[in-house]
DNA sequence: CGCTGGTTTGAAGGTCGTCAAGAAGGGTGG
DNA sequence: CCACCCTTCTTGACGACCTTCAAACCAGCG
């Protein structure tokens, strides 16, 4: 669908940033990345217990994984960002544990797990770059446990900002100090294990000592 | 260290439920396994932040892993049981993100991941039965989060009970209805995002409406 | 016997959820 | 242009859940 260059994708920034990949690596890693698709805001890419779904990398938007409980809440495991992964592991457990949706209207690049293993072979360096980019997706589901488990309403805000904002940082999309951010109250709330309502007496406090807000949050 | 046959590991057990391995598979396995290693209580077998450690597979015992938090607190990610990995991943991002001790005197085996790649090779099918079996203990991560994340005390306890017996009922460690268990009322508050006093008075509620106790809790 | 680690209970207070309703944009149609 | 709706943000009051502090109890063990 767009038109623009396919070569700097999010995931080759994050990745050459972990290890120099060669110009034929860059080429296959694109190739992989060729079949796009626009997605719009708010529609469900993988949904929970669906079968032979695809796996998807994000390249412009952001997204969310999300898990309903039988009461009708929602928790946000994580918020995929440009060159993130998305329903990965789900393709190896058949159906997909949880769910993929995009919060803003978003690019995404459908890649076949058979082609990537095939390309994993004539790539072994390119194969343990995106091992490694996985696995680092897995340890911010730990990471973001540990916040939901250990720590106050307060600090697990204030965590996920800094978190949000370094991963964006990754991929240049972030201007230093600030960034744009998608996601409303209620949205924030379900990632921490809060009420809506509770998150915003917890973003005043935040205000009232260091933060900006501009308009739409 | 145990002079038993190695035939029928835990994880065999496991990965035969999934997908029927044939003898040669089997043996494959059990070669995989064989370097053990007994480990006594209450000690790590793989610290946060160390690099170039070893993955294990749990034979016998049961373990935790877990986070710390600057205050000095603990968040008990997951309870590793004999059939489970440790630490593969950590080995992919060659320092390890979190930690693992044993809660109870166990045995577990060394396990050399260029080894086991080369092993992939020969068995594809023991493959996909070993990555089936990690993909699931990260689906268990997610599954930790929405439990603390979403449900009251009361909800997460019995949660927790019930993905603990159902997971010994995949290695054949539980009578059907009952199981004994080596965690304290710590152990499961630093699982639970609770305190160990409050864990205590929901424990209460349970056993006041369905739950039995013995000696040791 | 005293010690230790785990469990149990009480009282008090803070964090957080629930209920309810008002205010601030943004879009649409008259 | 204004009325109206919608969504999101905001605020208040109240109560429940959970934490903190403190202390007692029980068992195993040297």
């Amino acid at each position: 669908m767009p038109p623009t260059s396919r070569t700097e994708s999010p995931l080759a920034k994050k990745l050459t940033g972990f290890l120099p990949l060669g110009p034929e690596e860059l080429a296959c890693l694109d190739e992989m990345q060729s079949r796009r698709r626009a997605v719009s805001a708010l529609t469900d890419l993988v949904h929970e217990g669906q079968t032979g779904h695809h796996a998807f990398i994000l390249q412009t938007g952001w997204a969310i994984s999300y898990k309903m409980v039988p009461n009708g809440g929602r928790q946000i495991i994580g918020f995929p960002l440009p060159g993130n992964f998305m329903g990965l592991r789900s393709v190896l457990l058949r159906t997909s544990d949880h769910s993929f949706a995009c919060m803003t209207d978003a690019v995404v690049s459908e890649v076949s797990p058979p082609r990537m293993i095939e390309l994993f072979h004539r790539f072994p360096r390119l194969a343990t770059a995106i091992l490694w980019a996985v696995s680092r997706d897995e340890a911010m589901v730990v990471e973001h446990l540990v916040n939901i488990g250990r720590r106050t309403a307060i600090e697990r805000l204030a965590h996920l900002f800094i978190e949000i904002g370094q991963r964006l940082k990754m991929v240049d999309l972030v201007s230093s100090t600030s960034f744009a951010c998608p996601l409303n109250q209620y949205v924030l709330a379900e990632a921490l294990g809060l009420t809506a309502i509770h998150a915003n007496r917890v973003l005043r406090q935040l205000r009232e000592r260091e933060l900006i807000t501009v308009k739409d949050h």
